[in-house]
DNA sequence: TTGAAAGCGCTAACAT
DNA sequence: ATGTTAGCGCTTTCAA
């Protein structure tokens, strides 16, 4: 690595003239600072930014105004539209108050977590946005050296921490009224995971919320929980076109399904093509998320359409709020949001 | 801030004991080590290491060995299948490596591939990869000061950089050749943006590369470049099926469509769905990419299936190598990787 | 088992 | 106009 005092050898001054020279302080004879540019120049000198840090934390001069913060994603999965939605989102949102974003992909193993937090966020972020983490809040904290953080779609009740939530409950209560109300009543509900147990570790994990809110439907609408019927199926398009193979006589006996995610609805669609059944004459199919595929797909999906802009907004203004007041001084009591939905009514159901 | 020395005096020791039992050193004594650490919990003590790698820039030695490397990833959007899907390979390749992979969303905007060079891969990363950059190897060099770099799908000649790309030129050729061979003559191309010129910067650029595929494919098969219809669209789906609203009379001369990628194709595919057409009986369309959607829409997508996982494994590969070879001792020679590819047929042509 | 000293690259403050 | 000194927070080296 070229330092300053190399470039200073090589033109004859001091470190310290070549420093005045190259971030433009005026106290420099002409011709000494066009040897040192020539000089930097040959060497290929590029300043270490690092170091410049080491002074700045103490001394907050000029430079540090534009040097703004980075936040660190932890995310479940990038290849599925509705993570990597709102991970672009953030990203975006992160961006628009200069803040740059690293997102992570968790897998949602704890040990990756672990690693994530360690290795890189704890290195270099000034911030975490938590998706659907498995580790608990009180040892996010620790980890993480009580960085600022902000957990979305976690519900579980814990020591004081910021969440955000997708509208599980209310969301899937409204699909199964809508599915209701269009005239339907052989509903069947696409997703639990019973298999699967052991990612379904509380009841307030997404699934069980989601579920929650389904009781809830029926509850009001009179409709005798025994009767739904249950496909239970991964969160992932071919698993959810599987199941609709397995679980085909089960499927026949539905005239609407609520799929728990967009992703199992696109699966679902296919597979119901695969046993000639139609969408939505045969079957309405409703979906839960509202990415942006649901539209383009053939046919489109209606589904619970939760405002993922908004989650990703808050989620990050929340969190750079919390990085801005990291001393406490506002005291701004943890918060606890449930994003927004509108059914996106569309051709599937 | 709280430095070590605060924790040092919190817990009646030097900074330098500090140091040690945070890193993990196990040179010091159990009870001494606890209370270190109790004082470091008290005190909400962070690492701060920007002033590590000031040393460890010359050093590089114990730290190497226990703590495993992190590379920068930098790529267009974060919400379009292909990079996703592409981003998570990646990430999951280096996992077994032992690399943490961190993702960056460039939005293809050259100030914030500099942005993440500079406020962030220099920091942290032992390597970057860069997906689709703008900026030359060159610039790439300078600003993360030298670091090892491999470039996918950027074919600009340039000085020794490695490069993995996809399989443009055969793949589009291979595509135009199998709607030939299934008897479609009137032939269309989605994707071509010559309205958005400001992207095409260069005949390396993936689009170009892919239209030179075709008319290599319409050279061996006598067909004449001019009877080619060319539907222009940016690379999104919803501006691919308004595309097929606005050509709506070229969309209707053509019996086969390809599409340059996938996202394209499913856009095509809807947009044809709206004016009355069906594929593959009066349109027959072709992708490219081989995007896991594909496989499960309807109709599912005959593509030209790249093999996106060799892309991420060879990318790995080749950054590891090179991280590891840092000094050149080896000096395996600049590589420039074309990815495989095979057709896979389905049910949209 | 512990800590003192030196120094990483850079710059503010103070000489010359 | 130029250079010297000191010190940012941490770790390596080496002495106690």
């Amino acid at each position: 690595m070229v330092t300053m005092k190399d470039v200073g050898r090589e033109a004859g001054v001091s470190a310290m003239t070549v420093s005045n020279v190259l971030r433009g302080n005026n106290n420099v004879a002409p011709q000494t600072a066009e040897r040192v540019r020539a000089a930097a120049d040959k060497l290929h000198y590029r300043l270490n930014t690092t170091s410049l840090s080491a002074r700045s934390l103490r001394v907050s001069t000029s430079r540090n105004n534009t040097q703004r913060g980075t936040i660190g994603l932890a995310i479940f999965e990038l290849d599925r539209p509705y993570p990597a939605q709102l991970a672009s989102l953030i990203s975006q949102a992160a961006e628009e108050h200069g803040f740059q974003t690293v997102v992570q992909q968790t897998r949602i193993s704890e040990s990756n977590e672990r690693s994530i937090i360690e290795r890189v966020s704890n290195q270099f972020c000034d911030g975490l946005l938590f998706s659907s983490s498995r580790l608990a809040a009180d040892e996010i904290e620790q980890l993480s050296n009580h960085r600022p953080t902000v957990l979305l779609d976690d519900d579980r009740p814990q020591q004081d921490i910021d969440t955000i939530l997708t509208p599980c409950e209310q969301g899937a209560q409204a699909a199964i009224e809508y599915l209701y109300h269009s005239g339907r009543r052989r509903i069947g509900i696409v997703g639990e995971d019973l298999k699967n147990s052991e990612f379904v570790d509380n009841e307030h994990d997404v699934r069980h919320r989601r579920m929650t809110g389904c009781r809830a439907a029926c509850d009001k609408l009179g409709i005798r929980w025994g009767d739904i019927r249950i496909i239970p199926t991964q969160w992932t398009d071919t698993a959810a076109r599987e199941a609709v193979h397995e679980y085909e006589s089960t499927i026949r006996d539905c005239d609407a399904l609520f799929c728990m995610t967009d992703t199992i609805a696109f699966g679902t669609i296919r597979g119901l093509k695969d046993i000639g059944l139609d969408v939505p004459n045969d079957v309405a199919v409703m979906g839960f998320d509202g990415i942006e595929m649901g539209e383009t797909m053939v046919p489109s999906l209606t589904t619970i359409a939760v405002d993922i802009k908004q989650i990703a907004d808050k989620a990050v203004d929340l969190l750079i709020k919390r990085i801005n007041d990291q001393d406490g001084h506002e005291a701004l009591p943890h918060q606890r949001i449930v994003a927004d939905f509108h059914i996106a009514q569309r051709e599937s159901a």
